[in-house]
DNA sequence: TTATACCTATGACAAATGTCATAAAACTAC
DNA sequence: GTAGTTTTATGACATTTGTCATAGGTATAA
C-alpha cells in the first residue's frame, strides 16, 4: 500500500499542510479503492464518515431537485477532497458522488481528519480557505445560473472543460460528458443541451465525434450572449 | 462601548466559542458603526480587512453579474458575521453589502480574528462548520435556481422571509424590499417579479401596501409550483 | 455480428420569461 | 400640499426554453 507521505496528490489539496508523522499516521488507517465510470461513490442522504482524496478520475457531484431532476452541483477532480463539508458540519451528504471516468480514491475515516483538525493549526486553517474558496466559485455559479442564459452557460461550462482537462492528441476532451450531462451541468433540459451544442458545431465552436468533443474556437465561445 | 463578553448576539455566530479574555481583547479594538438603509458597506473588489458582526439590521450581499446586473446572493441578519471568506483566504471582497434597514454593526480588525484563528482550536472549527452550512446553502440555491421557475423561487422567497423576519402588528413582514430586490433574490427581470406578486396577490396568497408584504396562505405558497 | 437498449438529433408546438412602452401610484424634497 | 422623481403595474410582443413525438445513430453484450 502507498504511503500519504510519499504521494504526490496531497500537494494539491490541504493534506499538504500535515507533517511527516501524521502522515503516516494517516497512511496507517486510510483504506484505497478503485470506482468504475458509473460507480456511485456516496449517495444524498448518507453518512460518508470521512473524507475521499481523489488520486485519479473525475466524479460529478449531484443533488437531486425537486422536480426529480439530478442537478449537477461540481466536477471533482484529481487532487481534490470530497466530503469536508459533512465532515466538519457533521451531517449526512447533501450530494450524491458518481464517477465519470475510471477513478482510483483514499478514504480517510473521520476520527482521523478531526484529530487533526483540533490539534493543528495550519491544518484548519488551509481547509477553511478551501471552504472559503468553493463558496466564492458557488456564488459566481448562483449569479451565472441567475442572469446567463442557457447558451452562454453552456458556453461556459465549454470553456471550464477546456481549460481544466487534458486533450487527447486530436485535441479532442478527455472528459467525455453525455448530452444529459451537459444539460444537468447548465441546468437545462437534456434536448436543450443538444440543440445548442449541435448549433456550436455548426458555427465551427466545437466539433464532436459521439460523445468526444473538441473546442476549436475558444474566443468563438467566449464572445458568445 | 459596550463589551463583546456581555453581547447577546455572540451567541449566534462563531464569536460564541471564543474564551472571556479573548473577548475582552477583542472588545478593545472593535469599533461600533451605524448604517443607514441604502448604505454601503463595503463594495465587490475592496479589502475588507476584517469581519462585520450585525448587531441590528439586515443587509443584502449582492454581486455584478456580467450583464451589468446586480444579483443578490444572500442577506444578512442580526448576529450574522460578514466578511470570514475574504478574511480567511486572504482574498478582496466578491461581494457588496448595502443595508436594507438602518443597521448597527461591529466591525473587528483582521489582525485580531487571525489570532483566535491560529490559536483558538474550537474557535476555527467552528468558524469551519459555519463555512459548510453556507456551502450546503449555496449548493442549494444552485439546484433551486437550475431546476425551479421564477414563480416557485418567488413563492419560496417570500416563505423565506415569512420564517426569518418578525412581522407588525398587522402581520405585515418587517423587512421592506423593492420589487427590484426581489426580483434580483430570484434573479428574474423586475417586472416578472411585480407581474408574479400581483397573481400571488389575486390568488390571495399574499396582501401588499406599497412596499409592505404580507403572507397571508404560507401552505398556498409551498405548493406553488 | 446482430439484436437490443440507450443516446443523440430534430421538428413542432406550448409555456415561461424578457423587453419595451406607457400609465398609475407612491414616495421625496421643498 | 405640490411638483418632481422614483417605483409599481400592466399590456403587447419577442425571445428563450421546455415538452412531446419520432427518427436515426452508437455502443454493448451475447
Amino acid at each position: 500500500m502507498s504511503k500519504c507521505d510519499q504521494c504526490i496528490i496531497r500537494q494539491f489539496n490541504s493534506l499538504k499542510a500535515l507533517g511527516k508523522d501524521d502522515l503516516i499516521r494517516i497512511s496507517g488507517c486510510k483504506t484505497s479503492r478503485f470506482v468504475q465510470k458509473g460507480e456511485t461513490l456516496f449517495r444524498e442522504g448518507e453518512s460518508i464518515n470521512g473524507i475521499f482524496c481523489i488520486k485519479d478520475g473525475v466524479c460529478k457531484l449531484t443533488k437531486l431537485s425537486a422536480n426529480g431532476k439530478d442537478q449537477i452541483v461540481k466536477l471533482v477532480v484529481r487532487g481534490d477532497l470530497i466530503g469536508q463539508r459533512s465532515l466538519v458540519s457533521d451531517e449526512k451528504s447533501n450530494l450524491t458522488a458518481v464517477a465519470i471516468n475510471d477513478m482510483e480514491v483514499c478514504f480517510i475515516p473521520k476520527s482521523e481528519i478531526l484529530h487533526d483538525l483540533a490539534k493543528n493549526a495550519s491544518f484548519s486553517l488551509d481547509m477553511l480557505q478551501d471552504m472559503a474558496k468553493e463558496l466564492r466559485v458557488a456564488d459566481n455559479i448562483i449569479v451565472d445560473m441567475a442572469q446567463k442564459s442557457v447558451k452562454q452557460r453552456l458556453a461556459d461550462v465549454l470553456i471550464y472543460l477546456h481549460e481544466t482537462f487534458d486533450k487527447d492528441n486530436d485535441g479532442f476532451l478527455t472528459v467525455v460528458l453525455s448530452r444529459e450531462d451537459y444539460a444537468s451541468l447548465v441546468g437545462t433540459a437534456t434536448e436543450s443541451a443538444i440543440r445548442i451544442l449541435s448549433q456550436f458545431k455548426k458555427e465551427g465552436l466545437i466539433s464532436t465525434t459521439g460523445k468526444h468533443v473538441k473546442i476549436e474556437d475558444l474566443e468563438g465561445l467566449r464572445r458568445i450572449e
